[in-house]
DNA sequence: TTTACTAGTATACTTTAGTATAGCACTTCC
DNA sequence: GGAAGTGCTATACTAAAGTATACTAGTAAA
């Protein structure tokens, strides 16, 4: 559901935004968030490719940041009865929509760094 | 300047997109930034009204995430010569235009939200 | 002269996030 | 029988983020 009021119309900041923002930070924030969501963003992956894909991460971490992905509803974790047991981690649809908040991101990020740039160089 | 490709499009997530996530993400993430920009977003503002925007901030972190934000060029830094100083706040324009990224967290923290409860109630 | 306002700083602490290193249970390959 | 691959967990640690409490200099009003 789309909200009624952007931060560009609002007179104030609603809690319920800053909720909202909130809840979306939690899902991508900290140091290896995303890089194991951009490991998934393509393909579903097993624990080991993505230790694989993300060569400085220890598996402790991996463990823990999928732990929590999953308890979000970011990943889910599918698990194959093969010899030996084989654990696969996909994103769900939601997490797939993720790619809209982050291509603002991108695009802000690199515009704000021009517009920092820009003004040390005058 | 816009990104050549989006996060949809791509085929892999390229390391510039993780660099300009990583820059906006390092703008918003903590526990007291949204607040601040929050309480910036529409009016300059004095530090001691901040303050009280913020009931739970300590002088020292509003003080701290003041000179980070001031130097990652979200804030403008004024100090009018009156008695005793005041000193105003301000978002650089750069900052103002972070509405449209904070925008689609809103509403993908909304939807996420739902369908995360809509999963469980099944 | 005490009080209160401005915009902060100093010191010491706790809590949370992340790292390093080793190990487990299982199976297959050599 | 040992090594190697599966998907992790346990213990102990360091580093980063945030908190609590007290304090500063300058001025002005009570």
């Amino acid at each position: 559901m789309k909200p009624k009021v952007s931060f560009k119309e609002a007179k104030s900041c609603p809690l319920q935004f800053v909720l909202a923002v909130n809840d979306t930070l939690n899902v991508i924030s900290g140091k290896w968030k995303m890089p194991i969501i951009g490991s998934l963003l393509f393909d579903k992956r097993r624990f080991t490719e993505i230790q694989r894909n993300i060569p400085k991460i220890t598996p402790r971490m991996l463990s823990k940041e999928l732990k929590e992905l999953e308890l979000n509803g970011v990943v889910k974790r599918t698990v194959y009865d093969t010899l030996p047991v084989s654990v696969e981690y996909e994103l769900t649809p939601s997490a797939k929509s993720l790619n809209h908040v982050l291509d603002t991101m991108v695009e802000w990020g690199i515009r704000h760094r021009e517009a920092v740039v820009g003004r040390q160089k005058r």
